[in-house]
DNA sequence: TACTTCTCTGGAACCGGTTCCAACAAATCA
DNA sequence: TGATTTGTTGGAACCGGTTCCAGAGAAGTA
């Protein structure tokens, strides 16, 4: 492999020199870099990474840590990093997470190890001790779908969320309404319980009585999700509609009740939250979250914190839209039938 | 940052024994790797990769060139890979390929930068030229899902694959066997199209005469799957049994089939192709080839072929199931009905 | 005792770039 | 004309590790 050195030579120049050609420097005279390039074509030359990067210390790399890719939301949002990332001159690499000592020997090594010039964490808050130790790390870090106080944020707001999902139910006239979901305390994200929070609130504003044996939340997975939809639908008084905490169990839930002859949305409304593709596939309506642009705005954002080398805590809210497809109907009518 | 030397100076010794300590060098004194190991501790060092990757020549990290990562096939495929590094020394560097451009840009690139030490490209089959320049290059490549002599590859039988669920479903009686899939001819992969041959050589052995209304392959997506069922489902003498290329377009056949009161497997045969997750949930019938494994296997070919430094092409061929689950059935009882 | 062998250690060179700084020529200014 | 500025250029030092090689001292051998 040429080196630099060997470039210099063939051009009769000074390495110095090269590596301005190299840069773009302006301070080249036209033939002087014309000598330059040719010797590079010559020679087939490209230059090494590993050496610059050990002289500019700096790695043109992002590290992305994000749980271990089980549930489509976080493909989708890696998706968006991906997207976002491949239009800039910085590479990727990944950091899966399989349990929490994972995330936290990353979170720990990478601000230090100078392997990368950035930091992307997705739907993995960390905890006090290592958000400050991330805030005073050289380099930047923006959390996707997390929070903290001390670091930039992409968030989404998984209350408001909740209780908008809900309230759609309540303004088509439902008041049986179910939740279902995975389970609530999770050793990583806590998004589950938030729109589990969201949902009590608006029963609560608009004086809907809280039944518990209308929430479940057991386990995770769409095949999951139909058990706990039976349990739902045979209840002596069965919902009339079911808030599932994701698509993927949504998508469950309208499974199992085409199986038991129920009709959606005729007898029984059904609404998720994410907005993955196949949300769009089965014509489910739900909480769009955005999830791809929250990797495309996580990426803008620590652009621009690479850029300033500013580290001050910054947010950044993502809108949430309700997507009404056709799982989703009036409750009316469903009197009227009984 | 506290450097190599720092920690020398500090433990009053020589920087060649500061490194014979942090690889573990055997010629080196109790006492004086204790010194030097209290002497880490003390002022909290961490050896910079950056320069050990420019001394050594050793990057520590994998490359992994796989198409944008819309199909679940290919996610699957990236979690096995992901699952098989974790255990490892090696970090995993992604390149997603969008358009046929960035993969040529990439295998052309990365062989030559001295970023990678290896090289994992995933469902994208290289021409000529470029197989004999990454056969070439100082650094191994190993293919998977994708075939080059010249190259290490972990391949599956498509063709065979087709003939296997085709079969499966000449073994439960069916005549009327439609072929539903994407596009057969792509820019990147064509799994699909050796699928449609097995397909074909299937009929054929069995001296079941081929109809061209019955094979569709016009779009990609769940989606756009149920369009294309709808077209089979309503010919005149419509088929009994539906192969679908790959899973998603089999449930889409599904859905679409459930829309039309069409009983699966009573009145239709549905069987994918994949082992997707959601073939499990939705009760598929499916060839499983194994994708998470064949991330496994292509890891594992990958460092082997690191660690002797040979680059004999080799490959590994994994093998297919046939999953029998809820969505196929034999046709006698069909034939009883009518 | 003298010599060889072995164990452990440190200095210097090296990996391949970037960049500071000094130098030189040509151009500008007084 | 001499002094100063400007535009280019090259050498050397530097980034922070690894490793070759030489050397000191201890241990083993004749």
């Amino acid at each position: 492999m040429p080196t630099i050195r060997d470039v210099a030579k063939r051009a009769n120049v000074g390495i110095a020199t090269v590596s301005r050609v190299l840069n773009n420097s302006p301070s080249v005279s036209d033939e002087t870099r014309n000598a330059v390039l040719a010797a590079i074509e010559d020679l087939d030359f490209t230059p090494n990474p590993i050496a610059r990067q050990l002289s500019t210390g700096r790695t043109s790399t992002v590290g992305v840590i994000l749980p271990y890719l089980t549930m489509p939301s976080y493909v989708e949002r890696l998706r968006g990093v991906q997207h976002a990332l491949a239009e800039t001159e910085y590479h990727m690499v990944l950091f899966s997470v399989g349990k929490p000592s994972e995330r936290d020997a990353y979170i720990k090594d990478l601000p230090r190890n100078n392997l990368v010039d950035g930091i992307l964490i997705i739907s993995l808050p960390p905890d006090n001790d290592q958000a400050e130790r991330l805030a005073n790390a050289d380099i930047p870090t923006v959390l996707v779908d997390a929070y903290h106080e001390k670091l930039c944020c992409i968030l989404t707001d998984d209350v408001k969320g909740g209780k908008m999902a809900t309230q759609h139910l309540i303004d088509l006239g439902h008041k049986r309404i179910a939740f279902l979901s995975a389970p609530l305390e999770t050793p990583f994200h806590p998004s589950t319980k938030y729109r589990y929070q969201g949902y009590r609130q608006a029963l609560l504003e608009n004086d809907i009585p809280f039944r518990s044996e209308y929430v479940i939340s057991e386990n995770r997975g769409r095949f999951k999700a139909k058990k706990m939809a039976k349990k739902l639908l045979t209840l002596p008084e069965p919902p009339t509609a079911i808030f599932a905490g994701n698509d993927t169990l949504a998508i469950g839930v309208i499974d199992r009740a085409k199986d038991l002859k129920i009709k959606i949305p005729k007898e029984l409304s059904v609404i998720g939250f994410d907005g993955i593709r196949d949300a769009e596939y089965t014509n489910l309506t739900t909480i769009d979250q955005n999830l791809f642009d929250s990797g495309v705005e996580g990426v803008q954002m620590l652009l621009k914190a690479l850029e300033e080398s500013s580290s001050t805590p910054c947010e950044r809210r993502l809108s949430l839209d309700l997507i009404r497809r056709r799982t989703t109907k009036r409750v009316k009518e469903l009197s009227d039938n009984v």
